[in-house]
DNA sequence: GGTCATATGTTACACTATAACAAAATGACA
DNA sequence: TGTCATTTTGTTATAGTGTAACATATGACC
């Protein structure tokens, strides 16, 4: 199920993503080490939030170390590094799927669990004029939204009408 | 350590939660039974954001039940009537410290804990028009920023000064 | 090749959260 | 007031998430 809830060339997509964060390891003189890089790939082919110990079920069925850490390290190294995004609210993991220094904002559907993932520039809107105002410092902000993606609006608008 | 960032009365600031509380739950019919008025009253005297078995321990040594349920059925109960949130990042919760339906955005302060609320609306900016064009209904928004609260950027400033 | 830093493998454990069911308290209402 | 249904509380047990700590291996560099 693709999480920015449309359909897209997902084989591109998994490169894409790929080879950009070997560009980025590159440039920043990063290891994109095996592992690293097989877990990316599996957040990449998975294209939704997935939990540490689901990753790491991946992992060990294609022979890689088995025990937690080993997932965790991974992801952290990806999340670290802007590869990643961690999803507090259902203890997961996604790919990144943007470039850069950004304020991520997850769009996370409630009905089938799809992910979706925005930004935007949090310093310049009300949320950067009340933390300044605070005098908060504000260095990363992350926003997760609550909703309904457009797949599961329909559904339920179909049920609604069956049910007549 | 007052989570708003500055001083105040803080006894007065405990009563007027309590008695928000009750008030919401009498309109609502809804029961603030003496242990979740007790758990709101201890995340209020606290007035930062704390574990839920930071929470237990405190109702524990007060002669109250002392598993984890207990703790969790009285801040769900919060929760769920907005009396509290549930800050993710952190795995903990805080009183709520604003009135009725909105969305809070919580200023983390990485060096100290301290917590503050703010709300906003994110239906209204970039947020909303960005869910907007994706076709997906917003029905909640949490924000999490990280950033050094006041306090703490003085003493990192002092700390600069002194080191030299 | 030796040395150092980094990454991986592994054990063990800490922290966070919930399922399930029994017992008690509460509220509605005859 | 007594009975019943509902909600809340008490308790046990266990699931799920995450890390500390240390041994081993790998790669980078001189």
């Amino acid at each position: 199920m693709p999480s920015d809830f449309a359909n897209h060339d997902h084989a591109a997509c998994i490169a894409r993503g790929l080879a950009r964060a070997e560009a980025t390891c590159r440039a920043a003189g990063l290891r994109l080490t095996a592992q690293r890089r097989r877990v990316l790939e599996i957040l990449l082919e998975q294209h939704r939030a997935m939990g540490a110990y689901e990753v790491l079920d991946h992992l060990a069925r294609e022979g890689h170390g088995a025990q937690p850490p080993v997932a965790y390290r991974a992801l952290d190294f990806l999340v670290e590094n802007g590869l990643a995004h961690r999803i507090e609210r259902l203890n997961a993991f996604v790919a990144c799927t943007h470039v850069g220094d950004h304020a991520p904002v997850f769009l996370i559907c409630r009905q089938c669990g799809a992910v979706a993932e925005a930004d935007w520039q949090p310093q310049k809107g009300a949320l950067g004029r009340t933390a300044r105002a605070a005098g908060f410092r504000l260095e990363q902000v992350v926003s997760e939204a609550i909703g309904l993606c457009p797949a599961c609006q329909d559904a339920a608008a179909a049920n609604r009408e069956e049910a007549k």
